[in-house]
DNA sequence: TATTGTTATACTCTATAACTATA
DNA sequence: TATAGTTATAGAGTATAACAATA
């Protein structure tokens, strides 16, 4: 008895998104633990590691557009994990600061992800892993590439 | 320069999520062609690979939760492409039939979904797009697997 | 009692226009 | 005039409770 949904099956985003969509939810299990969501959780990951980055360049770097990333920082503001500071030299901008707080809290919970991710890719060899991070690579370069061909 | 997003690089969901956006976004350009969304195309592609399929068994493959399909079936029926047949032996049950249009417009649309998916894995060998399903399929069945261990 | 399809509702993520205060 | 952050708004996908008709 095939699967019902044997005809998708063949297409690579009907695959990328059931597992996905699987994935995210489980991940926001995780971080829920936490009071953080894998939005506020990438957004601390970023902030400890580059200091004092603008709000926008963050927002960026995350592929979240400035408005829905407002809310985000707001939110993270407001659990004490992260401080809006006056960036130098531009009085419209703000450099984006972690708490020792939201650096303990993102440790712990950075412990936890890391054990979700090893359940994660359980049964796939390191090999394996760079294989699937590679192709990931190699179809995100090949939608920028189509983009920039139609100059959009 | 690394990219400021380097510290997230190493978990799979991450990767996943930014790779499946941008491919589901690109794909809903391409049905949007044909008045098809992702979720559409796809249940047009079950009912018309399996006939007369209930409602919920439709919804059930695609892992769409109950309520949300109706107005997916609703949109496909508006739109002529799809019919709700009464249910054999269970007047609270629809069977769906593909219409001949939707049968038409399913044609199309698949010709230019699957030349997105060549545009989409250029560059990768069969056995690299094998391993990438093989991959997505195996963190699937850890989640399941996970799932089951905490008797959710 | 349980199930099928449905309604209502809510939350997250995403996307765009327009505003404000600066540059 | 352009840019940084913001507000408001809208759409898609996802999730749950509760209902009517039927099993």
């Amino acid at each position: 008895m095939a699967a019902l949904d044997a005809p998708l099956r063949a297409m690579t985003g009907y695959r990328l998104r059931r597992t996905t969509t699987s994935v995210m939810s489980r991940l926001n299990c995780v971080f829920a633990e936490f009071d953080l969501r894998h939005t506020t959780y990438a957004t601390l990951a970023i902030v400890i590691e580059s200091p004092g980055l603008r709000q926008g360049k963050v927002a960026e770097a995350l592929a979240i557009e400035r408005p829905n990333f407002v809310q985000i920082v707001d939110e993270l503001e407001e659990a004490g994990l992260l401080t809006r500071e006056p960036a130098l030299h531009d009085k419209r901008a703000y450099a984006l600061i972690a708490t020792s707080k939201g650096k303990a809290v993102f440790q712990t919970a950075a412990r936890a992800a890391h054990a979700f991710e090893e359940s994660l890719v359980k049964g796939l060899s390191e090999a394996q892993v760079s294989a699937l991070f590679s192709a990931l690579e190699t179809i995100s370069e090949n939608l920028d590439d189509q983009e920039t061909e139609n100059g959009q």
